[in-house]
DNA sequence: CGACAAATGCAAACATGTTTCCATTCTCAG
DNA sequence: CTGAGAATGGAAACATGTTTGCATTTGTCG
């Protein structure tokens, strides 16, 4: 209804030492983006990668016939496209902004200066890497063992990060739908069950999370 | 009937220049496992990873019921472990010899002095990691978009890398289905349907590739 | 305010995959 | 050669999710 949707901040940057974090993103170049803008594209050549100032990013992949698949929202704080920027070849997902949002562009030159004069931010970016492929080895495995009500919660709860209960999520059916993978007809099936159970009252355009901890123990099974 | 599945090798060693990873496997101590022994443990602490000199090896996830979920099937030259490794937490697999085998085992020293001696070696790294990455979104891509057959299609063809068509992969159709992530009936009917169309001939315990090609062009839909 | 688009709710027909049995076939050790 | 276990084949009942179509609610903007 109101304020944005803060969300945990992973990623890269985050991780760094304030001091030289601040100093890296002194150096990156900010752009805004419109909802619904285009970040990048699968196939693009990656030349840089982002931090969000603000405002929220989905990533994810297009398919020919309009489909969507979502990976992850992202939020402020979070960092995006250092996989294809690392591995050296294009881009393996679209982002596209959604939400208003600002971002720092981070390019070859400023990361190259960051990893000559610390070698420790090379051993971060490996640790962050092999974060992200354990996060996607969950994805896979909660996408075979866990129900949809199940999966709804898990994303529901990554999206709220650590916000108290009451938090309200700024998100529509559909795109939560895309995230978890499954039709909007079965998401709303899903959020009746999880309404109905007193976990999260859904809104228009909005989740409200109820209970995060009756949540946490609804995916435990 | 006869042969081993050779597979396509991937992973971090294989793509050493030839002299370092012949170096680095010398360092290595080899260790053999017997088929269906354990190699690691989700959980474990991670204080080598390992280089798969012969045999195939199984990584995935056991659930508590017994189910299992595989991530990969990997065979003689891939690289497995590398990734709790870097990340420095405890292992986010298990891994599971899928027939007699021989491995390497690469500890923090020997990878240490590597890095330590060519810096391009953690470029390596990084870009290798960055590749299970990608990986690990078409296997979810997949799962989502692609019908049951499909995802088939697609697995034996990562199964018999680039082995001409008549290639004999050893492999059972429970294993497939672990693989798939469907059950052994769906499975059964998805090799029933590729069979009909030529493209494979299911045996007992393995499955002969007849068109490869066929096989490529019925994933692109 | 009032129109319009976005978001949600709902229902029926349909498709796909699972579960549970059991029969059959194949391999291999003894 | 033969028995036992492993692997495969198949059928029926069931569960889950999709598709399609339309009605309803909500927010926005002129």
């Amino acid at each position: 209804m109101n304020g944005p949707a803060p969300m945990a901040a992973t990623g890269f940057v985050m991780a760094l030492p304030g001091p030289v974090r601040r100093d890296l993103l002194a150096r990156g170049q900010a752009r805004s983006f419109s909802k619904g803008q285009i970040i990048q594209q699968r196939g693009d050549v990656a030349k840089e990668f982002w931090y969000i100032e603000s405002g929220a990013v989905q990533i994810g992949r297009y398919g020919i016939d309009g489909r969507l698949i979502l990976f992850a929202m992202l939020g402020a704080g979070d960092t995006f496209g250092e996989l294809a920027f690392m591995g050296e070849f294009s881009r393996a997902v679209d982002a596209i902004a959604g939400s208003d949002c600002i971002l720092i562009r981070i390019g070859d030159r400023e990361l190259q200066s960051l990893m000559d004069a610390d070698p420790a931010v090379t051993r971060l970016l490996l640790k962050t890497m092999a974060l992200t492929v354990q996060e996607s080895f969950n994805l896979i495995e909660a996408s075979r063992n866990l129900s949809v009500p199940q999966r709804l919660a898990q994303a529901l709860l990554k999206l709220c990060g650590d916000q108290p209960d009451g938090a309200e999520i700024m998100v529509t059916q559909q795109d939560l739908a895309d995230l978890v993978g499954v039709s909007r007809v079965s998401l709303g099936k899903a959020l009746g069950r999880l309404q109905a159970a007193g976990m999260i009252e859904p809104g228009y355009g909005f989740v409200t999370i109820r209970d995060g901890a009756a949540l946490q123990k609804f995916i435990a099974d």
